[in-house]
RNA sequence: GCCGCUUUAGCUCAGCUGGUAGAGCACUCGCCUUGUAAGCGAAAGGUCGUCAGUUCGAACCUGACAAGCGGCUCCA
């Protein structure tokens, strides 16, 4: 028998071994004295352990809890669902069924959506296919072959006519997520169809897939299915709506048990939820959907940053601005925006035979501002700000909790500069956003720039030209902050190229906060000019940029980032004061009252309740300082001084203790 | 906007096949006067999201609308 070299590749330890092995031997051979592989890499392809190893394959193993593994675990699960389904439902037909962060999903097309019973039932069909053991056998076939095997399922019957046809430049994200989707049924090469074979070898069940897969079903440790929705085929709201169904595969019973985990804890985190528990804000129903107020404790919240960001914006250069909430329609004409955005604008109202609209934006009017009078290059950059209340018709399933409302402030701001003085503008707008986070501290952030889709003429305006300038003078700035860079093709506004900063919450969601845009457009729209040094009329060019994007998005991440346990300097109530009897209350009424002279929030918990009732009280409103007073403390004029985190000094003078409150706001720490 | 689900007291939830509502916490009032995350008791609180329809009778069945939730699409 001839013998063949492999090279195992020893990966991290970067040792590479050769190994001389029999003719073909498979992958798993190697790899038997380790449960835990499940797929081999072979010179960077990842196969099933079933490949026969060729003379010379560079070849390391595939652990099933690693990034790799994983992927591979959850599409096989998606395999196993999709079986089920197909058993339970033989007239369903198969979509796209991808692995994705922490789970998978697989679309179908029935005539009924999936009830939560019908989830029960086809999961106890996933344990019973995966208790069988089935092989997942992989199996090449021609384009002609895969046509006529598939020819009942008309959607895989679509993917093999789009092999090779997908992706590209210019598309949407979405096309990309379907086409990625798309990419593990087809792949880019030869098409292969997977059997799932019993024991006794006879066929269970097949799938046009890439691969690869477990070796057999029975290597599924522990999965469970979420929830079903609908997803538009290929992720176009044109095409037919399928039904999802979403589940989640782990290395083991334990893994899935902490991601279940993971998902209460961001439950518990969810600001729609904490904004009822500490009674911050609510959406009245006889307001709206989408219309958010603040209670008084998350009034505070919003002063606090209210005032921080106006003092800032005035300490970088800008001029304080305030304009109308409403305006005749013809300024919108002006700025460009109704052509692109009266649907997302909520309708006119008539009045004296013109049309009023809310407005969605503010930089129209800061513009005439701007337009106002004569302006000269002496002036320039003109920096103007205001908090800007803005309504948009956001569609009513998109409307969630303060992330994404219909009405909200935005921190927005307008610089007119020179063409030449633009990238200094956008480099200083930028440090600005990025001290703005290090003082809320929030450290989890990337940058976006968001850039023209080229392929979609008609959503955006200007020459080739200036968006090329427009985009290398954002690009560079962006790079030479050194932060993360992420490209966002087509995501620009139709005036401009723009960064944004893209902040992660605790939980790993994204949200897209300060923008900075380019905007080389509205200036000619409204004919601003300013007076050069020469005596010419020159144009300038105007930079949009708002730090916290929306007050109130950057309130809701916020206080997710926090879990509602919010930096001294920004806590509703900064100091509770927690008598241990109503003997007690007029001791610490004076030591409220000597905090609230430097400024600080402080209640005195007065009511009859049990001092450990008070203490509960103020640990779930997420108080971050309790000061609480007994006989000992009053005798030595002290305190004892518990923080929220149930730290606690006792005998704490009261001058002392009034210091690290005031120090612990000041430098805006966390405790 | 699309698909599915949900809506009962301030909050979290019960309420069997239709016979017109219940708990805990919170709130109010008493009692208790307390040393590190829930003291005891009482009272009060709901036209069961809204409007129609079916029925002798609707929280429950049907429809429309509204709001919420999970996705999809969208997001200046």
């Amino acid at each position: 028998m001839p013998e063949i070299t492999t090279v195992p590749d020893a990966g991290d330890a970067g040792e590479v071994a050769e190994r001389t092995v029999a003719t073909g031997t498979q992958a798993w051979e190697l790899f038997r004295d380790d449960p835990t592989i499940i797929a081999a890499r072979v010179n960077e392809t990842l196969r099933d352990l079933a490949y026969v190893v060729q003379d010379g394959d560079r070849v390391s193993g595939v652990a099933i809890d690693s990034p790799d593994g994983r992927a591979i675990l959850r599409h096989s699960t998606a395999h196993v669902m999709a079986q089920a389904v197909q058993e339970l439902h033989p007239e369903a037909k198969l979509g796209i069924g991808p692995p994705i962060t922490d789970g998978f999903y697989y679309d179908f097309d029935v005539a009924e959506p999936f009830t939560p019973a019908d989830l029960e039932q086809i999961e106890t069909r996933m344990r019973r296919i995966v208790k069988e053991g089935q092989r997942f056998s992989r199996r090449p076939v021609s384009d002609g072959e895969a046509l006529s095997e598939l020819a009942e399922e008309p959607y895989k019957v679509e993917l093999i006519g789009l092999k090779g046809g997908t992706g590209g430049p210019g598309g949407t994200e979405a096309v990309a997520e379907a086409a990625e989707g798309a990419s593990v049924e087809v792949g880019a090469g030869e098409l292969t169809i997977y059997d799932n074979l019993r024991r006794d070898g006879s066929l269970a069940w097949k799938d046009l897939c890439r691969g690869p897969h477990l070796p057999t079903t029975k290597r599924i440790p522990a999965f469970k299915l979420m929830r079903s929705a609908a997803a538009y085929w290929r992720g176009d709201e044109r095409n037919k709506q399928l039904q999802r169904i979403y589940g989640t595969a782990w290395e083991s019973k334990e893994a899935l048990a902490e991601h279940l985990y993971r998902i209460e804890e961001a439950e518990r985190r969810d600001h729609r939820r904490l904004g009822r528990e500490l009674d911050l804000f609510s959406f009245p129903d006889e307001l709206g959907s989408g219309l958010a107020v603040f209670h008084p404790r998350g009034g505070v919240i919003k002063r606090e940053m209210e005032d921080y960001v106006r003092r800032r914006h005035i300490e970088e250069g800008f001029e304080y601005v305030g304009t109308p909430h409403i305006s005749k329609e013809g300024l919108f004409h002006t700025s460009g925006h109704l052509p692109y955005y009266a649907d997302s604008m909520f309708p006119p109202m008539q009045m004296e035979g013109a049309d009023y609209y809310l407005k969605a934006m503010n930089c129209p009017m800061h513009n005439l501002i701007f337009r106002s009078r004569g302006r000269s290059y002496r002036e320039l950059p003109l920096r103007l700000f205001e908090f800007g209340s803005v309504y948009r018709f956001e569609k009513s399933g998109v409307v969630h909790g303060l992330t994404r409302v219909r009405g909200m402030t935005q921190d927005d701001s307008h610089s007119y500069v020179t063409p030449e003085q633009a990238p200094g503008e956008v480099k200083h707008l930028l440090e600005f956003c990025l001290g703005l986070f290090r003082d809320f501290g929030l450290d989890d952030y990337y940058l976006e720039l968001s850039t023209r889709d080229d392929s979609k003429p008609d959503k955006f305006v200007g020459s080739d030209e200036d968006w090329a300038s427009a985009t290398a003078v954002l690009e560079q700035v962006a790079t030479d902050s050194g932060l993360e860079l992420v490209p966002d093709p087509g995501g620009a506004a139709y005036y401009g190229p723009k960064i944004s900063v893209q902040c992660r919450d605790a939980i790993g969601r994204t949200w897209q906060m300060s923008t900075i845009q380019y905007d080389f457009n509205q200036p000619k729209g409204f004919g601003l000019e300013y007076q050069a040094a020469d005596g010419s009329r020159q144009q300038p060019v105007m930079i949009h940029s708002a730090k916290f994007g929306s007050i109130e998005r950057f309130i809701g991440v916020l206080t997710e980032h926090y879990a509602g346990a919010f930096p001294p300097w920004l806590a509703p109530v900064q100091v509770q004061a927690i008598p241990i009897a109503e003997r007690h209350h007029d001791y610490l009424r004076e030591v409220a009252g000597r905090l609230a002279e430097r400024g600080i929030r402080v209640e005195v918990d007065d009511s009859d309740d049990r001092m450990q009732k008070k203490i509960r009280n103020a640990q779930l409103q997420k108080v971050p300082f309790m000061l609480i007073a007994g006989d000992r403390d009053v005798e030595e004029g002290a305190v004892s001084f518990r923080y929220r985190s149930g730290d606690q000094d006792n005998g704490v003078s009261v001058d002392d203790a009034i210091e690290r409150v005031v120090d612990a706001v000041r430098r805006r720490v966390q405790v």
